[in-house]
DNA sequence: TACACATATTGATATATGTCAATGAAGAAT
DNA sequence: ATTCTTCATTGACATATATCAATATGTGTA
């Protein structure tokens, strides 16, 4: 669905957070300005410098631990957020299970489309490690896209790309078999997510789970297989892919 | 899914249109001037009398029999299309099925997400009944977004109202078993589609399969075990729902 | 160290669903 | 009418996948 949401990746992802505890600051405090500040969303490039200020102005930070649910599906929606670190997930809560949507690295936002239609949220954000992000009011963010045409311009096109994305994505999880499904979250996670070939998998498997659609097990089952075949090594959650081939195969074939 | 595209469904379906062979007309011609037209699409309402002269100017009118292919994944994409009468279906072509992502009827449009991106359709359209379009170049559309800040507002909010339709959608496809996807494809017949109880459905099986993402023949099946319950009858392809209670539960419990 | 707790793994089993093949029904074309 | 073609229906069967239960592994804490 077949497509879905207003979530972007464009950039690469710098560095696997280790698992140390941060400390947590949940108290809003004003960094260094946006202007300076090389975790700008890409989104933003064509903001003037006094817009960029007034995006500044309204913005402030939060720290995540890992697992810790940044907002939740059917709640008011009054933010624009943007991760600055960590990695977090955006899902929706099924029926007993959630599918998760997509995972976002910095510098990603998670902007819903609930804003624009009755703010709410209709999926769920939480930390996957831990996080920092930048919240914006969404007021200045829609004064922004009424004022500024580049920008309106800009943000359609990513939910554009979003919306193929997703379209990739329900053709993976309605007509693939298992083993397609987690070939392409593989993929998905090599390529898109981690941007390393021996990457650490900091999701949990129930995580790998609910991006494929299938059970815990059957993913487990599924990846089990592939090292059996030597398509790939597991070792402590560090990920190999050996034979890319074959998985982009297997990807192909459903 | 989930979460898709760029088609809203806001209208009521007029009628059914009876099932007579139109006369092809694949040639350009102006009818009358879209300021004094029943059928205009609600996305317009904002425009101003002369922003509405200039997508007269460039749009003109296309038949299609039921069947036809309106245009198909992979082309490029120059038009807005809007649906004027008639039924079409939008869908993806998967590893060797379709997924409908959604039937458009009188009056909505079709605005593919590639428009935005490069200029490609990312999924096929086709007349389900025969149908009347209205196209209209998609230069003017993004001229109209750039310039009109209610416009681009309204048209962002509609693929706002789409992505959460899509969300559905996906939770559906991915999480419900047969029955309540079932069910779920019957409620958006009977409430969004043709919007009348005792309803005559001009889609085929394999289109009622393909909205489900099953094989035709479980379709079938279902829709059988449905009528043995007393949920609904179907005579001749007109399907009423008797007992709306029990399919609203079965949606619900997957 | 030992415990408690969460997460990961494995096996056995039930079942939801697709595939294949055959038949029937309804139009369209001759 | 009769043939032809497409679509709908039904049954038999194979299998992909979830569920349940048991065990293992790891991780933080007392």
């Amino acid at each position: 669905m077949f497509y879905i949401s207003l979530v972007l990746s464009l950039s690469a992802y710098p560095k696997i957070r280790p698992k140390q505890p941060y400390p947590m600051v949940n108290k809003t405090q004003h960094s260094s300005n946006c202007a300076a500040c090389n975790c700008k969303a890409s989104i933003f490039k064509n903001l003037s410098p006094l817009e960029i200020e007034l995006i500044n102005s309204s913005r402030f930070q939060v720290s995540y631990k890992a697992g810790e649910i940044i907002f939740k599906q059917g709640t008011p929606s009054p933010y624009f957020v943007c991760v600055t670190s960590g990695l977090a997930k955006i899902y929706i809560e099924g029926y007993g299970k959630n599918l998760i949507l997509a995972l976002i690295k910095p510098v990603d936002y998670i902007f819903g489309p609930g804003i624009y239609v009755d703010n709410r949220h209709y999926y769920s954000a939480a930390a996957v490690e831990d996080c920092t992000a930048c919240l914006v009011d969404v007021t200045v963010f829609k004064k922004l896209i009424r004022e500024n045409p580049d920008f309106a311009e800009e943000f359609i096109k990513r939910v554009s790309l979003q919306s193929i994305f997703n379209f990739d994505q329900v053709i993976s999880l309605t007509q693939k078999q298992m083993h397609g499904r987690i070939a392409d979250v593989i993929f998905y996670l090599s390529d898109k997510i981690y941007c390393q070939n021996p990457f650490e998998m900091t999701i949990s498997r129930q995580d790998l789970a609910d991006l494929s659609g299938m059970s815990k097990e059957s993913a487990i089952r599924i990846l089990k297989e592939f090292k059996e075949e030597g398509i790939l090594t597991i070792s402590s959650n560090t990920m190999e892919v050996l034979n890319t081939k074959q998985l982009r195969q297997i990807s192909e074939t459903g």
